[in-house]
DNA sequence: TTGTATGCGTTATCAG
DNA sequence: CTGATAACGCATACAA
């Protein structure tokens, strides 16, 4: 047995409904909707009215699946606690947001399978665009990305053959010109710490080991290293792990990021090490804390909200038709040079 | 003129598609998808060949519109760049995800505005559930929500009349133990640093409020706060503020979180105020910072990813319609006692 | 400016 | 266990 077709308590309101009370058809209310300058005002008012009084709100399911367009923009990231990726996402919110997409997000938990599962589930929603995070896709992703025709932006580094256009910055040469610029205040022997290790912590620790090659300062006790997430906290382990590989013997430390660096300092703190008459500390990502403890933290500016925003811009740009620049964005980064690594004369 | 039915290159690849190539019909390829234990063997495999050939990924929105089931659950925080609600979003995600549900999120700004229109568009995508922060939605909101006739968590803070689902915790409360807790370790003039004063931030300040006046020594020009984002930089200006007002009188200091409480510490060092001995200070949330900095922080630990857990599973339980125990439930805290409250004997 | 017919890709319902 | 048929709610194409 059917429920009376209109009045039954649990019916979604439909366009047809609203259709009914405005006295008028379905397309004309979807137009006060979509289209509303295609509609005289007395019927844009009138159906308005009736959108209103009954609470109207459009199926978005039915309305993608008409009209093959979802304004959804997928994202994956690998981590949701981790700020880097969260400033990012800011920046993507921001724009998205403003130009009327939806945000798909997913966190991949920095595993390629992972990943490749979520960027199923992501282009199941038929999304317009996609915003993922690095080179590191499975090849089997790799191929129905390819399949899927719609914009890719991979952020967060430069990638050497990208799947469509991509925004980042080069961690590897970063990496080298935070330890060349060590080497230039003087410091000799230079540690190097890391967690995660995820591609983009392997390439700046690549270009610290290239630049301490070069200068033929290069020693392979004076890394410390771990597969766990970053933090404070594993700065600090970490820290102590290479001052006992090399027995207190290093004179500066490049921290992976921001985190470890506070744990290296706070533990350096500790053991009653000044830093940095007999340290340096160098993090990466200048975050606050790393800007505004004391001695404050010499790190490496990435413009992470504005990468966010770039590759959201950069999709809208080309799912409106309209040209961009350049496929493939250098964001570049700046060393930010505090007291943690300035030698007291 | 159309294009020819199959091999036309643009073509997105459809159920009916993976039903032609395994010669069978459409809603085999539908059970063999959605309830593989309804087709036979032979089928099964013959159409999951095709599948995997095809590269098929079906379409939700036409699943959606069919099935008037989702697998959306839409979640609304006020701000992407506040450990607190990222931490949330982890538990949310992670049990979502393995539940098999998308999670869409949207960022309200700390806005009941902003948050009335993402609602909507959350409502639009018909999600089977919603997880949403506080209970500051405008009346118009609280309406369609109701009539959205899903369910509806509200998280972090205790609500006196949820919408339908609480899990949180009491704020008010929190301030007030934490200020007692100064209070009884001996400490009599206690400041109050807040920022962005949003619901919760000024419920903790209330309960502040109310155990100072209890003890006959609340003073107005204790208090410092801004309506600006919680940042470590505001923590040391805001400190600088509430010290300048009572003349360095203060003897304590409850920030209304860990940024503010680390500004504040690092501040009072370039001061050359030595904490806890000079001064106490107290953060709120137990960040990992806080409790690694020199003298470590004490702070109130909350359960923020168990939380997200919790709202989560309560959404799944009603959805696959088990009970749940109870629709509110009270997260506690725990005040974490540490070195910066700690009178030097 | 407004309306009619049709189809988007999938699933529910009911038959076989 | 498998299939035919009719929705789901909306937008496109075309007509009026």
């Amino acid at each position: 047995m059917k429920i009376a077709k209109k009045d039954s308590i649990n019916k979604k309101i439909t366009l047809t409904d609203v259709a009914d009370l405005a006295g008028v058809s379905a397309i004309t209310v979807s137009r006060v909707i979509n289209q509303p300058e295609k509609v005289s005002d007395a019927l844009r008012t009138q159906v308005q009215k009736a959108i209103d009084s009954l609470g109207y709100i459009p199926n978005q399911h039915a309305s993608s699946l008409a009209s093959s367009r979802s304004r959804v923009i997928g994202v994956a990231i690998p981590s949701l606690s981790n700020i880097v990726f969260t400033d990012v996402l800011r920046g993507i919110y921001e724009v998205m947001g403003q130009a009327g997409y939806k945000v798909l997000l997913v966190d991949t938990h920095y595993s390629p399978l992972e990943e490749e599962r979520m960027i199923r589930t992501l282009l199941s929603q038929s999304p317009e665009g996609l915003i993922i995070t690095g080179g590191d896709q499975t090849k089997a992703c790799q191929q129905f990305l390819q399949k899927a025709r719609i914009p890719i932006v991979q952020i967060m580094e430069l990638l050497p053959d990208p799947i469509d256009m991509n925004v980042g910055f080069s961690h590897t040469k970063a990496g080298y010109d935070v330890t060349a610029h060590l080497l230039a205040q003087g410091y000799e022997r230079i540690g190097f710490i890391g967690a995660r290790m995820d591609p983009r912590v392997q390439q700046r620790m690549q270009g610290y080991k290239s630049a301490l090659e070069q200068a033929g300062k290069y020693e392979k006790n004076y890394i410390a290293t771990t597969p766990e997430p970053s933090s404070v906290c594993a700065g600090g382990e970490l820290f102590k792990s290479v001052m006992a590989l090399t027995n207190g013997t290093l004179d500066a430390i490049f921290c992976a990021n921001d985190d470890l660096a506070l744990g290296a300092l706070f533990e350096a703190q500790r053991m009653n090490i000044n830093v940095p008459k007999d340290l340096a500390i160098c993090g990466f990502n200048d975050t606050e804390a790393a800007a505004y403890v004391n001695p404050s933290l010499t790190s490496v500016y990435v413009g992470r909200y504005e990468m966010g925003v770039k590759a959201a811009e950069m999709i809208i740009r080309v799912l409106e038709e309209h040209d961009i620049e350049s496929k493939h964005v250098d964001m570049g980064y700046i060393i930010r040079e505090r007291a943690s690594t300035q030698r007291l004369a």
